[in-house]
Formats: structure tokens, C-alpha cells, sequence
DNA sequence: CGAGATCATTTCGGTTCCGTATCATTTTAT
DNA sequence: ATAAAATGATACGGAACCGAAATGATCTCG
């Protein structure tokens, strides 16, 4: 199976799914949330709030908070490093497995049904 | 040319693309902006703000206010609609088309490195 | 002409997020 | 043992955004 995009198809893909993140997401993440829950979905473990500020090229507080909010609705979790603890492993949680699956759907979805 | 996406790779490519937003985008627009600078490039004039808000099952304000940001960024313009005044008519932009341009690209740039 | 509808914007109070700087804890190295 | 480094969280002032409601301008239609 080769993956083949056109300008227009590629950008259309990326439209319909912003609009329908716009439209039904009951969470509302922002993009940097976003990429936080996929990387500690996608990537294998572990992952540090270090670690994942350095892949974004972000600051240390933005990690933290992004994990804050995305905590609070259970789409992840945190635990100290036994092993090293001045570090913070950011765990997954079955609610954020479901939301992170919904979303591969939605993508498929629209992929699937893109213009040709 | 047929799109087929499995749950990993559509997610993947969506992670790619949320990461490379944060990491290097100068203009840091959340999901709304974005869905509204998709909607504007992509499909057909005439874009109102009633109409976009609509689309996106948000408020009005919302519209404006993505309108204020990116207009303030220069990839997008606005102007009154001669016809009936109380209408205002969001316009493309040079820059505009090429950051949407440039976003296509990387969407393209993503798929193609897909693990299979 | 005038009342009501329509459209975009602005205002309001409140919330969230930002980056910088600082803090508390833990580890490392001398 | 103790100073220095590393890590994540927190404090702070400022900026952006939110939804609801009010405002101003324009159009529609009796």
C-alpha cells in the first residue's frame, strides 16, 4: 500500500479533520496538547517532561501544563521515576487510548473520502 | 491513485504534522485558525463570518477574532460586501497561499515518509 | 417611511495559556 | 559531606481567547 498525496488532496485531508476537531472535539485541545498526547501515544515509553519539551522545542512549563489539563480529563497520567526521582513518567490511560483511536478513525475517515 | 490508511499510519501522520506545527510554526494558530485559514483556501468564495461560524459550530466572535489574528499576521484580508453591507468578506492573501502552500507540502512531505 | 430582522463587531467578566524566573527535590561529583 | 547540576513544578505579569450580551450598521418589507 503506497501512500501518494497530491497538494490539494493533502491539504484538503488536513482541513476536513480541523474542522471536524473544531466542530465536535468536547475537549478542545490546542495543537500543542495535541502533539504531546500522540507523542506519549505513538512513541515508545519512557517519556520525561524533559524529553518531550526538547522534541517540541518548547519550554518545560508548557509540557507540564499541557500535561495539567490533559490529566484533568484523564487522558493521561503521571508517576514519579522510581529509578531517577527527580524524573516524571507520563503514563497512558484507557480513556486517552479511546480518544487517541476515535481520532486515527476520524483520520482514516477522511482520507477515505478525500477528492481524486 | 487510492488513499488506504491503517489506525498507526494515520495516526502517525497526524502526529508528524502536530509536532512540526509546534516546533517550527512562526505563527503558532491554534486548531481554529487553522480550520478557518483551510476553509478560506480551499474552498470556494464567498467565505462570511456568519457562514464560517456556521460551519464550525462556534460563535461569531470566534470568527472575528480568528480574523483579527490572522489578518494581523497578513494571511488573510477582509472586506465589505458591496452588495448587501452588512456582510463582510473574508479575502486570500499572497502570504496566506503560501503558508497554506508550504502546510501541504509538509502534509506530503509526511505521508510519504510513512512506516508501512 | 419605519419597525424589525440580519450581520459583524465590540464589550464584559472570567479562564487559559504564555515565557521568564524561581523553587523544591533529587542526583552527581568532588 | 557538601557543592553543583538536573528535573519538574510553581509564581507572576501579560496576552489571547472564551461565550453571552449589547452595539452599530444595513437591509427587508409592510
Amino acid at each position: 500500500m503506497q501512500i501518494e498525496l497530491k497538494p490539494f488532496q493533502a491539504l484538503t485531508l488536513w482541513k476536513e479533520i480541523a474542522v471536524s476537531e473544531v466542530r465536535d472535539d468536547a475537549h478542545d485541545l490546542t495543537m500543542r496538547q495535541l502533539a504531546v498526547l500522540l507523542t506519549v501515544y505513538l512513541e515508545p515509553p519512557p517519556h520525561t517532561i524533559r524529553g518531550m519539551a526538547a522534541k517540541l522545542k518548547v519550554t518545560k512549563p508548557v509540557i507540564t501544563r499541557a500535561l495539567d489539563t490533559m490529566g484533568g480529563y484523564g487522558l493521561v497520567d503521571r508517576h514519579r521515576d522510581e529509578k531517577d526521582k527527580r524524573n516524571v513518567l507520563v503514563k497512558r490511560t484507557v480513556k486517552g487510548a479511546l480518544y487517541v483511536e476515535k481520532l486515527g478513525d476520524l483520520v482514516i475517515a477522511k482520507a477515505r473520502g478525500l477528492p481524486l
